[in-house]
RNA sequence: GUGGGAUUAGCUCAGUUGGUUAGAGCAUUGGUUUGUGGUGCCGAGGGUCACGGGUUCGAGCCCCGCAUCCCACCCCA
């Protein structure tokens, strides 16, 4: 007989369980919390959207976009694609609900799943969540620092360390003429340059300035800076931004080289950074994105957001101590295990109540209880089921008695 | 997509130049002279050594393939 092959999860797809899922939800928790008293609510767009979509906010020069995307044609001949990130659905949903002609100020949060079709390490997965806030209709740099300390309030209450870089991307006016410049002065000294940066010089010209090879690196000391080449107006809202987290006491770096993979992003561009996780160090990234509706064919609406990777998060959170909790309720007799079923069931409308449907000794019963992590052990043996009562010990404080059971 | 490393019990890992029946700790489970735990004591179960081929009298160990994870590149959360 052929054995059959094990099915298993596909690669790069995980699953959340016990702990894990403890941290998760923790987490996602947490993060709901802070976004909630920052003024955002709760959207939730599909998994599968058209695939123009992204093309269309994300960029096709991206490698999200160009080999990144979990791409099909389904049975209606619609070409679509899981979501590779999340701000572009939920802009296609504030524009698709109007929310862009009825004006004022629309605050939103998600989570969930995005897939990259990427060769998995530490912290990069094919499906992994996201966290994420994105702010339509508040063009004052105010808005981008107070996503920044959104960031910052999150990370904090979770216990994780981070470093914050900064950079701003200029704006309609200040970037082409900047990207020109930088084009040319690439161009010129193109015969020395490594065979990437070559290749950026066409798709991403920003993306040079961080290449990693050394003899790159040396020719691009002298290369015009983004943040020399800013507008009045946009250094004029990075000097405010730095301000105001001065004042908040978030400490930041500024780096240049700072570029966000998305084509959409302007202006302030932010990520939250770790060293404790392997070379996946970004563990949130944002900032604005002031084009994007009108891309999407909106009328033009201010926006900035942020998104933040949960699996990279998680294992940086310090979870706090888990409290004992509930009732374990045990038998001694096999003549008591119904009436202990009874109460169990009766306890539950208000408490955790663990269940042993072994009889044993008082001794193991607390060892069970012990391993079940209960504040309480009840258990009910021949002179509880004689009495009608039921005796009880609280874990912590050592304390027990033997309560009637109607007052249990 | 490119290059490198790893894969042995549920988990973390030993396993000698290829040689009988593959080990430990933790976890699980049973008992521990009769109703008091987390930290005592004794025992038990659990492995086609990732998977598929090959070399050999003999493979956990050597060779080839493949899968997954990890690391670097690329990129990103």
């Amino acid at each position: 007989m052929q054995r059959k092959k094990m099915i298993s999860s596909l690669r790069g797809m995980n699953d959340i369980l016990s702990d894990d899922y403890e941290r998760f939800t923790y987490f996602i928790s947490t993060a709901t919390k802070i976004a909630q008293r920052y003024g955002f609510h709760f959207i939730e767009t599909p998994l599968l959207e058209e695939t123009a979509l992204f093309k269309r906010s994300v960029g096709e020069s991206s490698d999200i976009v160009g080999k990144e995307m979990y791409q099909f044609i389904d049975k209606g001949e619609n070409d679509v694609c899981l979501r590779p990130e999340g701000t572009a659905g939920v802009v296609r949903a504030f524009i698709q609900k109007k929310l862009d002609r009825a004006g004022g100020i629309h605050r939103f949060f998600y989570h969930g799943a995005m897939f990259r079709y990427e060769r998995p390490q530490k912290g990069r997965l094919r499906q992994f969540h996201q966290f994420g806030v994105e702010s339509f209709g508040v063009d004052s740099v105010y808005e981008d620092a107070s996503m920044i300390m959104m960031v910052s309030d999150i990370l904090k209450t979770l216990g994780i360390g981070y470093r914050l870089q900064l950079n701003s991307l200029g704006c309609n006016a200040c970037m082409p003429p900047y990207r020109q410049k930088l084009i040319k002065f690439v161009k010129e000294c193109v015969d020395n340059i490594c065979e990437d940066c070559i290749r950026r010089v066409d798709t991403n010209p920003i993306r040079v300035l961080d290449c990693k090879n050394g003899s790159c690196q040396e020719l691009y000391v002298g290369a015009p800076k983004l943040l020399h080449n800013l507008c009045s107006e946009c250094s004029n809202d990075f000097d405010t931004l730095k301000k105001i987290l001065e004042n908040n006491g978030i400490e930041y770096e500024v780096n240049t080289n700072l570029v966000r993979g998305l084509d959409y992003y302007s202006k302030t561009a932010f990520e939250f950074v770790s060293d404790n996780i392997g070379s996946q160090s970004a563990i949130a990234g944002g900032g604005r994105y002031d084009r994007l509706v009108e891309f999407l064919d909106g009328r033009p609406t201010p926006a900035v957001g942020f998104a933040m990777g949960i699996e990279r998060l998680m294992e940086l959170i310090v979870m706090p101590e888990r409290k004992k909790e509930g009732y374990y309720i045990g038998a001694m007799d096999d003549e008591a295990l119904d009436l202990a079923v009874k109460i169990a069931h009766q306890k539950r409308n208000s408490d955790i109540v663990s269940i042993d449907y072994k009889t044993k000794n008082l001794k193991n019963h607390l060892k069970t209880a012990d391993k079940e992590n209960v504040k309480y052990c009840a258990v009910i043996g021949s002179n509880e089921m004689k009495d009608g009562t039921i005796w009880v010990k609280n874990l912590e404080d050592k304390t027990e008695q033997t309560l009637l059971l109607e007052d249990f």
